[in-house]
DNA sequence: CTCAGGTTGTGATTTACCTCACACCACTGC
DNA sequence: GCAGTGGTGTGAGGTAAATCACAACCTGAG
């Protein structure tokens, strides 16, 4: 049976996460622990149990750049399959304190040939991923940084949304700097547009680093993004 | 047997490039002719016999950003696999004239659920796909608009150099205005950037658009890109 | 309660790049 | 020959965002 869900363990037969527990080892990380470095060789992947990871990666002026933050069922640290020499193309980090399957890359790779259904799912899988990514930096790309603001926003409110009587809330505790990282920005900058955009009421600044969106379709319709389908347009 | 260059056809079971007259039919196509539009339904792929394809995307404002080049051997128009509804991420024209194989996504998609070798190898091309992808997006993201030019100079002496007394020929007709969209940038950003590179002697601009990088090391220090692996970092 | 360290908010200045504008050149077709 | 077209090279001015700088604030530890 395969599920219809976003995340890698609901996309994939639950053969292989029946099996985990044969060929893999869960073990438990606190926050800011460091699972793989980039660079690195990748011989390890990573499934999360509970928890969170951020994916990162460094400028060369010293500046961190955050491409994901992944959750619970997600598989982490796939640079490629089936070659000699992989690294890892981003950092791994822990954010919230969590368990975390730990697959040797030849295991899995084992039971892609042995599966052809997990196969067929790896490749689903895969493509999501690829459209997912593709679609963001898109977005940071083609509409100048406060575009890329605005997309970042929107895909929050469509990963970590949550009801609001006054709009979506996302649920999450963001300084400016997080954000900035997020987008590829100055903390000043972001602070700036915020604040903009909570003037003319686009949004709230709630304590504790909570941002509400009070109007959606304004974000939406600045950056000209209308038909992006939901299971792609994606944090 | 499996090929072990870096496009599709060397990267893939020869299976299946034996079986495609099978299911798939073979088109000539003229310069400009438009192959598939993007957010299009993909229910097309696309393997490149002879010619050339260019992926773009349009801005909002009406420009347009050249995301890669294609040449022989390389499937073009995947975004997914095994999904009801997909659609192109990018609008497909031929560049040069030449022969395509459009092949029918369902398919391809029969083809890896019969042939596991098939699928392995897809998986492993799809890895170099999306690590090459990735690779490009971070430069033209992290290292600013100058970082990006050096960048797309130095991927495309791997991709389409050719040796050359004074160092390294890239063997295509550039515009100005064709850099830019490789980058998105201005056509006179472009300008005074190359100018500058060729008043440092780190370039030469010889006659009809060819470029001549005689200190690629220089773009590569800019950069820090010393351990780019050479099958990755290409246009 | 208090102090330290992180966060926010905002001004002033600088920088990088875009936009507009136009001169000049090479090539093509009539 | 000469007009037309598309490319190159460069200047002037505008704008978005980075950088620098600092005051005001929250928040948690002791």
């Amino acid at each position: 049976m395969t599920g219809n869900g976003t995340t890698f363990v609901q996309q994939i037969s639950s053969d292989f996460v029946n099996s985990l527990e044969t060929f893999s080892v869960r073990k438990k990380f606190v926050p800011g622990a460091v699972l793989f470095l980039d660079g690195e060789r990748a011989d390890q992947l990573f499934l999360i149990s509970s928890g969170q990871i951020k994916l990162t990666k460094n400028t060369n002026d010293g500046k961190e750049l955050t491409l994901q933050v992944f959750g619970a069922g997600e598989l982490v640290g796939v640079s490629g399959l089936f070659e000699q020499e992989l690294t890892y193309t981003s950092t791994g980090t822990m954010l919230m304190e969590g368990e975390i399957w730990i697959i040797p890359r030849q295991e899995l790779e084992k039971m892609l040939i042995k599966n052809g259904q997990f196969c067929v799912d790896f490749l689903r899988w895969m493509g999501l991923m690829n459209r997912r990514m593709q679609s963001k930096f898109r977005d940071l790309l083609l509409n100048g940084k406060i575009g890329a603001l605005y997309s970042t926003l929107i895909r929050m409110s469509n990963t970590y949304g949550k009801p609001h009587p006054d709009g979506i809330l996302i649920d999450l505790s963001l300084t400016n700097r997080d954000l900035a990282q997020f987008i590829g920005l100055t903390r000043e900058s972001v602070n700036r547009m915020l604040s903009d955009l909570k003037k003319q009421d686009t949004i709230d600044l709630l304590p504790q680093g909570h941002i509400l969106i009070k109007d959606l379709a304004f974000l939406k319709e600045a950056i000209y993004c209308d038909d992006c389908p939901p299971d792609i347009c994606q944090m």
